[in-house]
DNA sequence: AAACATACATAAGTTTCTTATACATAACAA
DNA sequence: TTGTTATGTATAAGAAACTTATGTATGTTT
């Protein structure tokens, strides 16, 4: 990640909106994906990401598939059936969260 | 904090601006009032909110002053200078933040 | 008398990250 | 041809922010 703490316990849920979203990716595309989107404000680093996609792949969420691509290895990551449904909730919690953090900040625009 | 692991590192935010807001606070009714303007979803534990007031404190972002209520004791923080410049800094990121998880999990509004 | 609310505090442990390092191939620049 | 950048994955040590549990103390409600 980068700078602001706030993107603390973030990078799970963007993982798997981006599987969600693009089928399946690999480790190095995701971290492009997120700098491209965020026009180069977040970036992902290999530290954080690497251990959380084990992690996940660990937990269940994630199905892992290997390809060797110009002579380099690739790892594709994809939701099972028990990560989309996860994924369901985690954006169901981000977008909770994004609604209590406008009213906790800009409390003039909640009623 | 509360379930989600989004709330990671958003506390201190949150006490700078509710600071920023109501002038001065102690720390059992920051509390209160995060749980009343999330309506009960976000709720701050003792052992997260006494260490960040703390650092807040050491950090020379916020004044302490201790008053006598009804015979129990009450420390009121309020933003120093200091603090109150890092408050504008910290709401920037945060909407810079939001703006970004947007991008991330909607992407179909992006543009 | 017991439970709950108010009010502060800290210590042990966990999770999630940063920073640094490591390995390997390919492309490009000096 | 040698160094740098890009692509691609991985882990280990340490820091930071939290959870959970516990402790102290007073006031209020059941």
């Amino acid at each position: 990640m980068k700078n602001s703490q706030l993107y603390k316990g973030s990078l799970n849920t963007i993982i798997m909106k981006l599987l969600e979203e693009n089928g399946k990716m690999y480790g190095y595309e995701i971290t492009q994906k997120v700098k491209a989107i965020t026009q180069g404000e977040l970036n992902i680093t290999e530290g954080a990401l690497y251990p959380a996609l084990h992690k996940l792949e660990a937990d269940g969420f994630l199905d892992v598939e290997i390809e060797k691509v110009d002579n380099r290895m690739r790892k594709y990551y994809k939701l099972t059936e028990s990560g989309e449904k996860e994924t369901v909730n985690r954006l169901s919690e981000l977008e909770d969260f994004i609604r209590n953090m406008q009213s906790l900040v800009n409390p003039k625009l909640e009623f």
